[in-house]
DNA sequence: GTCTATATACAGATAGAC
DNA sequence: GTCTATCTGTATATAGAC
């Protein structure tokens, strides 16, 4: 692994964990096993090496979920291939929603050159299927938030749910397994005619 | 007003915009249009001040919410209320939900004195419904954790939401006005029987 | 390219006059 | 109780030896 690759590793730890406030040069140059120098040899600032690894992982986290949209399936299949896709990624990566939220938070630009196009031929869709009865007449808008928002909070809320509901480590895990069925009961329920 | 007052107000205000890591006393006493030496004379600290408003802004608005599910109305009913007092809290404390979640995020004893039996109650009183075949048969946990994304999230991703859904500030405050009578139809759909 | 040593800036915190 | 001036620590960033 070349030096700067160990560098963008730690340092997509450290910024996910900590987020840009909270990140530490120091703490990313032990965490690549390096000198604080050489990430200004590399990335020249602080703001610099952020930017970089910030809108790698945007790009990388959120254009993955469209490819499952667009197979030759049910609308309802569609959304319950979203559900396992979309719960996969964010246990892998349980941090990124809220990096997400905060550094766009922090900075709205950051989303500017975000792909939409995708998200609003699926809406496009979703209303065809409405018109043509397959399901339930309902704001397309609401319901995919709903979807996003019900599949990323656990993840966020994760130590508030753990402490609202008593459960270990092991219990939130399997509360989460149980999820993906729970959440496509709802769809169906939601959208069946 | 006090000048106590004064600094918790401006406290307020910045710690909830900008996060423990993000804010800064000199900000904070410009704020409230007074010293920065004055911050550490009443709060000795910026730790501190941060716990004191942290720990007031929990208990202010988590229990606001447990006295409208013990009225003496049907379920369905108690969790229309909820989501219009939920809804209603979250436009007039918008930056709540990142704050608190952010903030337990960084030390999870943050939430170690919140407290958790009116959830555990609510709960069982849910599953005596669900016995009683007054609603559809759903885990309880799961479905009061989708109730409080979906109110919580549009607000910690408005700017997303904004970005992804091509909305200005008037269309996406009448979105979140409609999301009242959906999120109540969403209810009413999935636990009827 | 990689390190040690250092410069620079600014944060939180304190001292002391009023 | 409130201010100005200052201390101290630590963060980002740079200089320069190797």
């Amino acid at each position: 692994m070349s030096t700067e690759e160990k560098i963008i590793q730690a340092a997509e730890k450290v910024f996910l964990r900590d987020g840009y406030d909270g990140a530490r040069m120091k703490v990313i140059a032990e965490e690549a096993g390096l000198n604080k120098a050489l990430l200004h040899y590399y990335f020249r600032s602080k703001e610099n090496l952020f930017e970089k690894i910030a809108k790698a992982k945007m790009q990388e986290f959120l254009p993955t979920l469209g490819a499952v949209l667009f197979t030759d399936i049910s609308l309802i299949e569609k959304l319950e291939h979203f559900i396992d896709r979309y719960l996969d990624l964010l246990s892998q990566n349980p941090y990124m929603p809220l990096f997400l939220i905060n550094t766009v938070h922090k900075d709205p630009d950051f989303i500017r050159n975000l792909p939409k196009e995708f998200l609003q031929g699926f809406l496009g869709y979703f209303k065809l299927e409405i018109n043509k009865g397959n399901i339930r007449n309902i704001d397309p808008r609401q319901f995919i938030l709903s979807l996003i928002a019900m599949c990323i909070f656990p993840f966020v809320a994760k130590p508030i749910a753990k402490h609202m509901f008593d459960m270990e480590e092991g219990q939130y895990q399997q509360f989460l397994e149980d999820r993906r069925g729970e959440l496509k009961t709802y769809v169906r329920t939601l959208l069946s005619n």
